[in-house]
DNA sequence: GGAATTAACGGACTCTGGTCCGGATAACCG
DNA sequence: CGGTTATCCGGACCAGAGTCCGTTAATTCC
């Protein structure tokens, strides 16, 4: 199980979104081009595109993120403001994109990385320090990632990044022999763990970080409890 | 267990607003008023707000409910703009109210309906009756509901309605003397209710009714199994 | 190096949610 | 009734997200 995933490029908010634009740019029917046709971005184009994200980090961090507007980061970066959107679509795609780095580091880390988060380890204790990794990661960027998932709605289940969440957990309920619909029960944990309601639980119901990872720890056991 | 909740008032989004309005508007310390205070509405106020419930139940009728403007309801209502907004807060209060009615007998339903959603079934039951019940609400009024819910982050957590919700699922998974967290468990539940993610499962995952039924009916059971 | 091509730029513009406050009027009182 | 007051009205106004398109400048090709 999990091989084809294993070999899967990472996927995360950003080069999806840039193969996607690829892929729909390319419309020679039959032969999939696939790898040669990603032009480079003009020099001037990544100049900007870095600007602008050091610039929106350091104002993400400076104030709350959700107080960031877009005129105030293109004007910090000294680009008009049709180049942020062009670079990143919306809000949304801005806000993913300065999460993108840590994004890919996660992925590579559960599919490829050192158990008991990569494979190795069986898969009731891959899922519980997935679980585990999640929370610590919105404990550290949790307004950011709310800031990110804040989109239209739906918006936030269509992205490949929660298809690949998705694809991760049911892999991981399937090996572990559950006998349930494992895409359904996917969705289900992974609701737990959405950056919205994490923040809820940490600060209406001041659950601390240890609580939420033993009732993380709990959930999964129960549901994953050997027969 | 329940017989506290069993005789609480029904908090629906409208008159838990108006509750919490007038008990800010009171200060006198130490002796609560409750249920004098409730000054009547002035006559035109309450004539726009029925003209403007009725002409916004149209309007979300005829088209997607996403894109119905503030602006649209107030001019077919033939009021000002600032009239919607003193009523209902914001966008997501109107939505709210419209969907008021049916959230009342909702919670009519299974604080003191008849069982299995109401009391005298056991607890697992009801709260399968209770998931099932959201479903087929959802499945009516998926659109309004997510725009309803689409509010500022954490919105929809925080509100009355939530907390009613998450009252009744942690009374009824304590009542079945699960033994893990039951406020937790109660999030994590609920969460697989949430209108977004089933108009997900539904539309783009394009699972069943049915499906969805039996799911949740199987993810209660495993959750609530006897030991 | 110079012309042609085309990607990228940027800021004016639109659209929509939400606020504000001077004016209108329902309700209450004598 | 006529006056007073508290409530309500309404539309001008503001802010921020996202779009459009005429202009600019990398890149490419001779």
């Amino acid at each position: 199980m999990l091989t084809q995933m294993d070999r899967s490029p990472i996927i995360s908010a950003d080069n999806a979104d840039r193969i996607a634009g690829v892929m729909r740019g390319n419309d020679s029917p039959g032969v999939l081009p696939m790898l040669e046709p990603v032009r480079q971005e003009r020099a001037d184009a990544a100049r900007n595109r870095a600007t602008i994200l050091a610039v929106a980090e350091r104002l993400v961090g400076e104030q709350d993120a959700q107080a960031v507007t877009m005129d105030e980061i293109a004007c910090a970066a000294g680009v008009g403001k049709g180049t942020l959107f062009r670079h990143f679509g919306d809000r949304c795609g801005l806000m993913r994109a300065l999460l993108d780095e840590r994004e890919r580091s996660f992925q590579e880390d559960f599919i490829r990385g050192p158990a008991p988060l990569g494979p190795g380890a069986p898969p009731r204790e891959r899922l519980v320090a997935f679980g585990e990794r999640m929370l610590e990661h919105i404990e550290i960027q949790g307004d950011l990632l709310v800031a990110a998932e804040n989109g239209a709605p739906g918006e936030r289940l269509r992205h490949s990044v929660y298809a690949a969440y998705r694809a991760h957990v049911t892999a991981l309920l399937r090996d572990s022999s559950y006998d349930g619909d494992v895409g359904y029960l996917a969705d289900v944990l992974l609701g737990a763990l959405v950056s919205e309601l994490v923040l809820f639980q940490r600060r209406e119901l001041a659950m601390s970080p240890e609580q939420l990872k033993a009732c993380w720890g709990a959930l999964v056991g129960r549901l994953l409890a050997a027969r």
